[in-house]
DNA sequence: TTGAAAGCGCTACCAC
DNA sequence: GTGGTAGCGCTTTCAA
């Protein structure tokens, strides 16, 4: 009896998924055939289609896209560099990216903060895999990162974050408007000593939203806030608001640049000074997370609305996919003061 | 004056990224000793190594994963299909799961529900792009999925969740124990209307937890539970929550089947009812979420620690990854009552 | 230790 | 509309 395996070609593996061969052989069409059949408005007739069709089915055939990308140079994959989970605001995005991106034909590829002290490892990662594009989400960034990426033809798109200088796309909500806004509210609120909770000192977010607080309090002939700092981070913001609330006299509002840190520092207040927030002190953040519409807080914040900062990444992404050599975007996406009862109201 | 530009070979478009030919021509080696040089423990003096960090470096050659990817069949990459990311849980496991399949050498590729109304269409997705394996959170899977994905010889390790037939994989919390354990601390504080907030009416998390919940009930001698369906969302949930407390005897403990269903149940039973939570009312969680504890809420619950679970996932996969034709494995990881004041302690 | 050569599964181009 | 063929950038033999 004879041997009916066919002969293992030199390199063949034990391979068990089916390729292109293997259907055009059971369809008795050309390899090529089949590659036409999975591409969509490809010159082939219904019936070869067909043909194809019913082959793949019966073996189980899928279209390998690594082999696909490697000719294509499109691996029809985003990097993703986000950390910061804690933060509803990220996993709300990220939520957002990947139906947005998902629907346009291209997924999410994450890197985290990980095993790196430093984010340039992961930057050599991030160039190997040859994704399309990085979107970089709260991650402080080297400006090295860009540079390498702009070196390998990889566009960047910033989300809620800026470099100083304009090479890099980002998104961003009103940063300066908004904190701006925020002062004439609590202006308007007949508050006299402000406090300022910063978030990381190299923050873009941060910084700006805290110029545009100052100078409107300025403008309004208001003092100068009193400024912490919370690192963006539950416990620094914890230690914060506490050296805050402890002042002689206390301040009487308190913005924080963004609405996790505000969260922190309502529980501060209510929990180891006995405040009742909102009367006693008033508290505004910026961000508008889903948290903040909670009774329990019920936070006056500027609002950063996710879905239009997503579709404007998506549209500067795949601009930047389309014609290559298109300079950076700088968009700025507008937000809102959604008033609650965490501030002191206008009289 | 000669063309010093070479001519133009004819598939190559305008490619910029240096490959490990460029390399090797620089470096005056064999494109193979490039291949070696970066390949960890291949058989390369340190010279030649030497030669080529330094050409590669010059280039600025990052070698291509996807060209590598076709001939190892391993593409480094876990999907991952998940949604539900107002859940904290989520969010917090998949960057926990991000930063240790990091550490050994895998990225998380993302699929969130996206724009399918069926996970099938997804499925097809993960498989055509050659993921090594497929984990899955917090997403209906349909019976077909993971079939597909055994067919494709691809793991798939669920998480939070379990199948009814024991064909796949799953890590998940004390689910029956934790249930059991609520119900005796709540019958211990004298507690005597006992509710129970379902999730899903077809999750095997949900349903484990009721179970061991009525089963400790029963067992005690007191009444079973009443019992509304919040579907883990944050809407549905508010309304199973005054549906419960609106009732006459208003039940004194309500054990619901996740902490983000109990903070709804927290924010309704204050705002909408005047309810002191603790001493009105009992509430209980499961999952503890970092929000958990917060004062603000002060949610009893039972933990289903990340870190350990994340840990059983990493070795699970790697386990299926290493010796494919394992059977499945389904890890339990042990959890514990955290008492804090959102129900009634005992006497 | 090294280089030549084959080939992973597919797309792109070319004649027909 | 179709099949043949070259080749994407790499890993993996194999012989030297």
């Amino acid at each position: 009896m004879t041997c009916l395996q066919p002969p293992a070609s030199p390199l063949r593996r034990l391979r068990q998924r089916p390729t292109a061969h293997d259907v055009a052989r059971l369809a008795g069409v050309s390899q090529s055939a089949v590659s036409r059949a999975f591409t969509p408005g490809a010159s082939i007739s219904d019936a070869a289609r067909q043909k194809v069709a019913q082959a793949a089915q019966a073996l189980g055939y899928r279209p390998n896209l690594i082999a696909r990308s490697l000719i294509t140079e499109r691996s029809a994959t985003i990097g993703i560099a986000l950390g910061y989970m804690e933060n509803q605001f990220y996993p709300a995005i990220l939520d957002a990216l990947a139906a947005a991106f998902g629907r346009v034909g291209y997924r999410l590829l994450l890197f985290t903060q990980g095993p790196y002290d430093d984010t340039d490892p992961m930057l050599e990662e991030v160039l190997r895999y040859r994704v399309d594009a990085v979107l970089v989400a709260s991650i402080r960034l080297t400006s090295r990162f860009a540079e390498e990426c702009a070196k390998a033809n990889v566009p960047v798109v910033l989300i809620n974050r800026r470099t100083d200088t304009d090479v890099v796309s980002s998104v961003t909500g009103e940063n300066g408007a908004g904190g701006g806004r925020v002062a004439a509210f609590l202006a308007a609120g007949r508050h006299e000593r402000f406090a300022f909770m910063a978030g990381l000192e190299d923050s873009s977010t941060s910084r700006e939203r805290e110029e545009g607080f100052r100078l409107a309090l300025r403008e309004g002939g208001l003092a100068a806030p009193v400024r912490v700092v919370g690192h963006y981070d539950a416990e620094a913001a914890r230690a914060a608001a506490a050296s805050l609330l402890g002042r002689r006299p206390r301040p009487d509002a308190i913005f924080c640049a963004n609405d996790h840190m505000a969260f922190v520092t309502i529980e501060t207040a209510r929990a180891e000074f006995g405040l009742e927030v909102g009367r006693d002190v008033s508290i505004v953040g910026f961000d508008d997370v889903p948290l903040a519409a909670w009774p329990s807080f019920a936070l006056t914040t500027y609002s950063q609305p996710i879905q239009p900062m997503v579709q404007r990444v998506v549209e500067i992404t795949l601009g930047h996919l389309a014609h290559g050599g298109s300079g950076p975007v700088r968009a700025t996406v507008p937000g809102a003061l959604v008033v609650r009862s965490s501030a002191r109201l206008p009289a």
